[in-house]
DNA sequence: AAAAAGTGTGCAATCGTTCCCAAAAACGTA
DNA sequence: TACGTTTTTGGGAACGATTGCACACTTTTT
């Protein structure tokens, strides 16, 4: 079960000279004649010959790979960020290992850890509905680590951080439900101690208050588990409907799918009634029926912006005392009126 | 930017011992006095010791993770696929590496090699729709890469396999489109060298032939890059309205959805009128106006069957020469009539 | 012509583990 | 007591790469 490619020793033995040399030639370092260079790179051409990616990470004590925790991929809002960062970091000679929350702060820290020991060179990270304690994100981070967080970011650490301009991306939405007749409008929204979770809040609040529209916290729910049970969206939203809500503005992928969803199965008579504003990055929503208005996030620019600021920070020769928090514009995606309809 | 964790010489120096008395220590193995070993667990406890991976796999010259290549993570098949390799793969002890081919043959290449001089232990692969060349796998694995494919495979490579059973869901979805009554029955599906549009088709022509339908084929679309360029699947959808199909069958996750909003695009007048029925995992189809009937795939079971199939060739004694395709079924979930209908 | 500076190369240590081999300790038996 | 056997431990060589240092050789400077 073994491979067999040839190493920088094979080469040296071959050529003739000091694996010192071979190294050297092969990584284009120090003085070293040109002669000897072109030959031991013709050779290494033809055996084919491959570093190994072990051997240096353990040498170099850094690995050239980016870890990145989502709470799932299987979420279009995250997949498009895993792309924007793929694509960052394969340009840059990264290559990223991902890993999946599933929304469980237990698991995250697993994860995170598990990609620590493997010498990752930097972190990015979307904190999980449940995550309260980011202790154990310090410690790494004091022993060097550098970590980016993306989306979900904690308050109560000095980092780089890339967002979305989510009080914006909910005010608009909210705003939009309104300029459309709606005066009860719902909010469902993820775990209360989220980032976006607050912003989007304030957000929606502000649009209510810009029309005198008073503020009523019965029509918030919050959803601990982002929506990864679907019992606990249902819950929400049975608990929503007796307040008669003429529009519902949702504040994450998962729940506007979720909600839709549910509000589908537990009341069809009343889900076309009830006008949708949601954040979802899917690229269906013009298939869904009831259709929505959405607010979409930059989310492969976000993926970009991230790791670009990661590897700065994994390539900064001294370390980084000012930090960024880079917040991107939302897109609000109308509803279009005849979509849905069949008979059209 | 360097870690500071305690290596199994700082233990041997803190207790006197060798680091080979440590190392036997930490991995229960050779004879060693029970009290040692108690000592030594005690201390590299409190130390909070953890092996470190990479210089395991150096010496060891594997590294317990598991490369999955797919052709694209924003994909509710292959995500789920995914899951279902984690969930075995964490309880044996594995991680794993995903890298994504975005359908291109290149891609996918560049993506093999990187993780293969990453000193995976093993290989999870669908192949990209461009693929026909797996020469280069073929290398791989005759140098001691264990490789399982899954879902698309190719027929002449001998390994272990795991399928959908691809003649069935295509039978039975066709099959579900005649009884309701169609007669002109597009097929749109990949690209025309991958092992699943070949069952498939040959699934859609058995059911037409049970039914005395004479098979078209020009009715049949084949997507060259699996629906990745919109254009390409516009094209397709407008070739095929002439004919006037009555009903479409789509053979892949990404064209069912693709289709649908090509159709609705190109032509809302009609979309409602063609009856659908594709492969998807969405869990969303219960949104999507027009409504369709589904082949759901059993992709977090095929995930699990893949990966328990592959650790027993990592971890197999001697070479393995038997190999099989597990062949899993699919699901038909039919359409719901009054899905889709906005006064309901 | 000798000293200084500049080039190109090799030696050997290092990263953190594992594991072969041998030495030491402990025990048993004659 | 002497010797063999078993158990436990330590020494040290790998794994594949990088790199500081020393050394040889060439070229320049004085």
């Amino acid at each position: 079960m073994r491979f067999e490619t040839s190493t920088i020793k094979d080469i040296a033995k071959a050529l003739g000279l000091s694996t010192s040399t071979v190294s050297r030639a092969l990584r284009d370092r120090y003085e070293i004649s040109e002669e000897t260079k072109k030959v031991v790179l013709a050779y290494a051409e033809k055996v084919n010959y491959r570093a190994n990616p072990i051997a240096r990470s353990l040498k170099e004590r850094r690995s050239y790979s980016i870890g990145i925790i989502v709470s799932e991929i299987a979420n279009n809002f995250f997949s498009q960020v895993i792309n924007g960062m793929e694509s960052i970091a394969y340009a840059r000679d990264y290559h990223v290992i991902i890993a999946q929350s599933h929304e469980s702060s237990k698991q995250e820290k697993l994860n995170v850890e598990h990609l620590a020991s493997r010498s990752i060179d930097g972190l990015l990270i979307a904190l999980s509905s449940e995550t309260q304690d980011i202790s154990y994100l310090k410690d790494l981070y004091q022993k060097g680590l550098p970590i980016v967080f993306f989306d979900r970011v904690p308050d109560n650490f000095e980092t780089h951080k890339v967002i979305a301009n989510n009080f914006k991306g909910s005010f608009d939405a909210t705003e939009h439900l309104i300029l459309s007749g709606k005066r009860t409008i719902a909010h469902l929204t993820n775990s209360e101690t989220l980032s976006i979770t607050k912003e989007r809040l304030a957000g929606y609040k502000a649009a209510l208050a810009k029309y005198h529209i008073n503020f009523n916290p019965e029509l918030v729910k919050y959803c601990q588990h982002g929506g990864m049970h679907s019992a606990e969206l249902e819950d929400a939203v049975k608990e929503l409907l007796p307040f008669k809500p003429d529009g519902i503005f949702i504040s994450s992928d998962r729940l506007t799918t979720g909600c839709i969803m549910a509000l589908k199965k537990s009341s069809p008579e009343v889900a076309h009634k009830i006008a949708i504003a949601g954040f979802t990055n899917s690229s269906l929503v013009d298939l869904f029926s009831p259709s929505l208005t959405s607010v979409k996030q930059p989310a492969f620019e976000m993926g970009q912006v991230a790791t670009e600021l990661l590897i700065s920070m994994i390539e900064a020769k001294r370390p980084i005392t000012e930090f960024e928090t880079k917040v991107l514009d939302t897109e609000l995606v109308r509803m279009q009126k005849n979509v849905g309809n069949p008979f059209l």
